[in-house]
DNA sequence: TATAACTAGTTGTCTAGACCAGTTTATTTT
DNA sequence: AAAATAAACTGGTCTAGACAACTAGTTATA
């Protein structure tokens, strides 16, 4: 379960497993976990360790910590209450269908006046331009554009896209993943839309637009999406005076 | 600067204390502070423990960690606006326009078996039904279509939907409003929906689904609103991880 | 019987190192 | 002068312990 010789952390990995029996729902909430050190003795591994990555997923709000009796698995309400952002590939887990996504296209290009503005650059500067076709259960879902920050993703590439962005971001180039602005619109589709998305023109398509910033606010990516109206519904839990 | 007697936990110290000179400004954004060895050897404590602090912070987003150059003061904290559940009223009032609302029916009628199971009622008890025009600058933005839960929302008359739902169950029930569960989805619009928005037949509309509760769970209203898909985007604010 | 003390478990804090992986600067070599 | 190398820094990960603080159950005591 733990590759000692893996170039992932070890408390990454354990992080992750820890996870995965959460999200399988092989631990439901209020449910006990293995005590730290017990972790530790299993898997060979030291006590600071195995805290690393449970401190993570107590900031993450999947497990909470009570002193003198153990670390439990944290009622899902708390976690949902609010608006959380989420990749396309989280999205649809949630949804209970498989993500999948092609790489239609990943260019460099060069800022024009809105992005510069916006991603605090030069006008000309280089930024990257991905084309990506989301798709769920294997049926088009989505059309999907980002422009991305070159000035703070540093060594993009297509690989990397196609593996998963928000984890080189977070895990390879350690910065910190904050707010993003959403914006939702209807529209109708367009002609080559139509075509990619495999719906007749005209036919109703939800417009989302999206700017994610890090945590310090700089703006690293701006995302332009078209969603199928007849299989994509956004659907949100609010709190009043939040 | 550092009791190592004190009860309060070291880390918590540093941590205090590095935010303290950030906040009175003896560190400005983008400042380097002292490196973590440096800090530690300085209070004559592990490097662990200052690392400690320094995480809590970066996980606060008042400092940003880069490896091999140092640890920087980041940018001014984003306000963590959460997704703030708004009325019409509200909403429009932040878009700068000026809203306006026609009551076009006001029906009591009995519940049907999806409404009734969302409100936790009998079916066939009675609800109350509303059907709404929402106006901003004058022009028609949005048909609404809300179902009361009665049992909740005694003393409701179309007197007080005119004036504002919200206030009346807030002060004058003195009930707490509490989360929403809000659906958005593109559609084109149906003939009798395209009349009173004034727009053709087909154009696109965004329909959203709102079903909202109080403090305690309870469901009280359930909103179906068609909006003018070229007056009305939705816009929000999420947080990647609370 | 009630209470106090003990015990074995948990997480919380902390140490004094180690090595790895990037970045910058100084030095040496070409 | 330019390029390659080395050294000195930075944060990132990890170890193998230690003791404190707290919880829950058991046992001994008043």
């Amino acid at each position: 379960m733990i590759d000692k010789q893996s170039p992932l952390p070890i408390y990454y990995q354990i992080e992750k497993d820890l996870k995965d029996r959460i999200e399988r729902g092989e631990w439901q909430e209020g449910h006990m976990i293995p005590s730290e050190r017990e972790y530790a003795e299993h898997y060979n591994v030291s006590r600071m360790t195995v805290r690393q990555a449970i401190t993570n997923l107590v900031n993450d709000g999947f497990l909470r910590r009570q002193r003198g009796k153990g670390t439990f698995v944290a009622s899902k309400k708390i976690q949902q209450k609010m608006v959380r952002l989420t990749s396309f590939t989280e999205d649809m887990k949630q949804r209970n269908m498989i993500a999948t996504t092609k790489v239609l296209s990943f260019t460099l290009m060069k800022a024009d006046s809105l992005t510069a503005a916006l991603f605090q650059m030069n006008e000309g500067e280089e930024i990257a331009e991905v084309q990506r076709m989301r798709l769920a259960d294997g049926l088009p879902m989505a059309l999907e554009t980002s422009k991305l920050n070159l000035r703070l993703l540093q060594g993009i590439t297509e690989k990397v896209i196609q593996h998963s962005l928000y984890d080189y971001i977070e895990h390879t180039l350690n910065l910190k993943v904050g707010a993003a602005v959403q914006k939702l619109e209807a529209s109708v589709a367009r002609q080559h839309e139509s075509a990619l998305l495999q719906i007749t023109k005209g036919s109703p398509v939800l417009l989302m637009t999206r700017e994610t910033k890090l945590k310090d606010g700089q703006v690293f990516e701006s995302v332009k999406s078209v969603y199928r109206g007849d299989r994509y519904a956004f659907v949100m839990e609010m709190n009043r005076e939040g």
